[in-house]
DNA sequence: CTGAAAGCGCTTACAG
DNA sequence: CTGAAAGCGCTTACAG
């Protein structure tokens, strides 16, 4: 495990470690002849720049760190994989954290990169998060910064985003014009700014329409790990608290899969009785039955999409060019599916 | 974005920096008075280390690398959540790669991780993998490697695995008791080992059983991005080519989901006319219908437990200390649903 | 108890 | 075209 070095290199060629740096680098001012002589040496050896070193004296890590609230999580693994593979692109290594949802990890997440010395963070935000200061202190640092899905509208930097509130309204729209009159909506979350936006959205979608809108409609989950029994427990309490209800816009998929498993056990047909619209387009939404009515939301793409933007001000930073910061908006688009009627 | 160092501290007290750095690190052989005050104000100036030039004089990166076949996928996203939650709490931190299955990716990402200067790996093998020239050559380079999951027995290093040829044994034996006469499996590629060893435990629970073994009700599945669809074409094959089919072990559980959805589709009854039990309990295999029988695979432990011996490993080197390679081996379990008789 | 010095492995401006 | 030298920010053996 003692890895070989360019002085040992340097050794064995009897040059100085000066040029071999220098001709490993394709430096113009070294002969064919050395760098020729360098690189087959290099190559011999098996040697490896130690990336260490070089990052002390460049500044530069080469990697990127990444917040999400969950790892196990189809949307967020999706934005994962789109991350990773840009990164790869530009050689860059990506180091990622899990916030569980909460504000004090993903804090303390925050500091671990910063010590680590990353190049620029990726992060959604916990549910957990309603203070802001640890992302301001991050930019007034000078951190290159991009969020993604879970924004905070308040911080100064690029974002990824989707349009949650017309989906949610499109996605109510959609269960109005199949005939919807009573429609209830399983919202996530009070802080995040997504399940405000989706509930805004349902919430216009019926004032446009003439449904008067009736809080007691909307049933509040968290969304975390117990998601499908929140959907579960709520479909149940829905049918206690209401007789009348024949729709149904959930605020994740996970959620609405609970939904329809209770609905099926007790006997409610879907969509027959009670029409039911999701959001995120989980795969399993497609295999399970009825298939699920559902908002694609286009993760791997983000993923991409955040890392591009990330690339671009880190670059720029580098050559001390002003920076604009840019919010991105994704397309999302309704899939229909069998839990809606026609 | 110059963030503060050693020398700064020391300037702003007019001490040295070498009493600095052994004051924050609680040297005894510093004053109380001093330690106190250099605490303060590397608090007051926001002092973070510079894990570069730390890692460059201590040589440990306080990083460990992985390497998974595929980030989206809920096995493997389990894993990476019982990794990163163990590496956290020892301060380590995880890059995460990704091999796609193919041979040359994963020995381009172990090139990156190495050049890194991780403190160790863990990886999981890509299907594509048939040579283990860069594992053993990690291995003489004296870089700890865990492998789970996906192995090469050949390989000498530590692994975490699951013993499935027994839970293939057990799977199949299980339709076996349940009635099936006439069982097909949907086996995974030629080159895993997991694969392989299913296969044969499906063999030998037909055998003990006295079930002739009938290579034409072998299908192969890729098992990678078209698992669902190769589920679908399989299943269809299978009732082209046989009528007489009243069972299937299939190797991984979105595979089966696509035989399921095309089952039904067909009109075949499960289990009346064909029982299907799967393999690694994704989280839909519960809530699809009917709900599927499957092996449970134990993946957030396994991550956990990779991470323990990759630790271990990694510890016992910096002492010097003897290396034993160990196998851990976890438990799998059968869990019955609604996709089998009784 | 404090500090000067060497060194980790690299890069790069500068001299020759 | 080549190399000596300084320096990135830290740690630690050693001297005082």
């Amino acid at each position: 495990m003692n890895p070989v070095t360019l002085k040992q290199i340097a050794e064995t060629l009897d040059i100085s470690i000066a040029t071999v740096s220098k001709a490993l680098k394709d430096y113009p001012d070294v002969s064919k002849k050395t760098k020729l002589l360098v690189k087959e040496t290099a190559e011999l050896l098996n040697y490896k720049p130690n990336a260490f070193a070089v990052n002390l004296r460049t500044k530069e890590s080469k990697t990127i760190g990444l917040i999400i609230p969950e790892v196990v999580h189809h949307f967020f693994s999706s934005v994962i994989k789109g991350i990773i593979a840009r990164a790869e692109k530009k050689g860059y290594l990506v180091i990622i954290l899990q916030s569980s949802e909460s504000y004090e990890m993903e804090k303390k997440q925050l500091d671990l990169l910063l010590s680590k010395r990353v190049d620029g963070i990726l992060m959604s935000l916990a549910n957990g998060t309603a203070n802001f200061k640890h992302l301001d202190d991050l930019i007034s640092q000078e951190v290159p910064l991009v969020m993604f899905d879970k924004i905070a509208k308040i911080v100064n930097c690029s974002k990824v985003i989707i349009n949650d509130r017309m989906a949610a309204y499109t996605a109510t729209k959609y269960l109005i014009d199949s005939g919807c009159k009573r429609i209830a909506h399983f919202r996530g979350p009070l802080l995040p700014q997504n399940s405000i936006d989706r509930f805004l959205g349902y919430k216009k979608a019926l004032s446009d329409n003439n449904i008067p809108y009736d809080p007691s409609l909307v049933y509040i989950c968290e969304c975390g790990e117990r998601s499908f029994e929140e959907g579960k427990e709520n479909a149940h309490k829905l049918l206690e608290d209401h007789n009348d209800v024949d729709g149904i816009f959930i605020n994740t998929d996970l959620v609405a899969i609970g939904a329809i498993t209770e609905f099926h056990r007790i006997g409610v047909k879907i969509p027959e009785d009670i029409s039911i619209v999701g959001f995120s387009n989980w795969f399993m939404s497609s295999v399970i039955s009825p298939t699920l009515t559902t908002i694609d939301q286009p993760g791997y793409e983000m993923g991409k999409e955040a890392f591009k933007l990330l690339y671009k001000e880190i670059k720029r930073r580098k050559e001390n060019l002003p920076i604009k910061f840019k919010t991105v908006e994704l397309e999302t688009k309704l899939i229909k599916r069998a839990s809606t009627r026609n």
